[in-house]
DNA sequence: ATGCCTAACCCCGTTAGA
C-alpha cells in the first residue's frame, strides 16, 4: 500500500499536477494539505472518476487539508484545538489503520501570536498522539510538520536559525513527538542522508539550486514501523511547470 | 533583505506562505 502526502499549495491550482501525478505513481492512498478552498470547489468527480474516495476539511482562502484513498474511509475528527477556525487536522481510519493528516502552522513571524499558536497547536497534537500511543492503537500520522528536525534537513542551517522551522521550541516538539516512541519514516529508509528536500522556496531560485528543507515528514507507530517497506521523496513534481513549492513523500507498507 | 515568487480575494494591492 502507497500512502502519500502532499502539500499542494493550493487544489485548484495543482488539480492537473495532483491528478497526473496519482495517475503516473498509482498512489492509494494521498494527504493533501494547503487546499485554499472551501468543500464545494474540491474538484471531486476528478478523483472520484479514477475510484479515490474523498474526505475533505476545507476552509476559504487558507489551509484546508484532504486525504483521497482507494479504500473507504471513516473519519474519527476533523479538528485538534477545540474550536479552532483553521483547517489542518484530520484523524481517520483506512484499512484498519488511523491515520492522520496534519497541515501544521508555520509559527512566523515568531514575535506575533502565530508562534504561541503553533507551540500549542503542536503541543495539543502530541497529547492525541500520546493517547493513541498508550491505548496501542497502531497509526500513522502525515503532513506538513512545519519543521526541520535536523541540520541535514536544511541546505544554510546558519541562514534558517532563529525561524519558527528551526529554533529550541520546535526542536523540543519534535523530540517529544518521536520520543512517544513513533519513527521518523523517512530517517529508518535514509539514516543519514543530507540534501533531501520536501520544500523549495520560490524565490532566489532555491530549486535549480537544491536549496530547500525537509519538512513534510511521516511518523509511524512500532506497529506501522515494523511494516515499512520504503519511504522516499519524489522531487519530479517539484520541477513541472507552475508547480507547489513542496513535493510529495511517499511511504510504502 | 521576511527580500528576488506564487495564490487567493477582490479595496488588483494586501496577506500569507516558509
Amino acid at each position: 500500500m502507497k500512502i502519500a502526502s502532499w502539500n499542494v499549495n493550493s487544489i485548484k491550482a495543482r488539480k492537473d499536477h495532483v491528478l497526473k501525478w496519482l495517475d503516473d505513481t498509482q498512489t492509494d492512498i494521498l494527504f493533501m494539505q494547503e487546499l485554499k478552498g472551501v468543500e464545494d470547489n474540491f474538484p471531486k468527480s476528478d478523483f472520484e472518476d479514477r475510484e479515490y474516495h474523498l474526505t475533505i476539511n476545507g476552509q476559504k482562502t487558507y489551509n484546508g487539508v484532504a486525504i483521497a484513498s482507494k479504500y473507504p474511509i471513516t473519519v474519527i475528527s476533523d479538528e485538534i484545538l477545540e474550536g479552532d477556525e483553521q483547517a489542518r487536522f484530520l484523524d481517520v481510519e483506512i484499512n484498519g489503520i488511523r491515520m492522520i493528516n496534519v497541515y501544521c502552522p508555520n509559527g512566523n513571524p515568531v514575535d506575533s501570536e502565530k508562534y504561541p499558536y503553533k507551540l500549542n497547536w503542536t503541543k495539543k497534537l502530541i497529547y492525541h498522539l500520546n493517547s493513541l500511543f498508550q491505548k496501542q492503537i497502531p497509526f500513522l500520522i502525515g503532513g506538513d510538520f512545519n519543521i526541520i528536525p535536523m541540520d541535514i534537513d536544511c541546505h544554510d542551517p546558519q541562514a534558517w536559525k532563529g525561524d519558527a522551522l528551526f529554533r529550541q521550541e520546535s526542536w523540543d516538539l519534535w523530540r517529544t513527538m518521536k520520543n512517544i516512541g513513533l519513527y521518523d519514516a523517512y530517517r529508518m529508509i535514509h539514516p543519514y542522508e543530507a540534501d533531501c528536500y520536501s520544500f523549495w522556496d520560490y524565490q532566489a531560485g532555491a530549486w535549480p539550486q537544491n536549496k530547500g528543507i525537509r519538512i513534510d515528514h511521516f511518523l509511524l507507530s512500532p506497529e506501522i514501523a515494523d511494516r515499512l517497506q520504503d519511504c522516499h521523496i519524489d522531487r519530479t513534481p517539484r520541477g513541472w511547470e507552475k508547480a507547489s513549492d513542496h513535493t510529495p513523500i511517499i511511504i510504502e507498507i
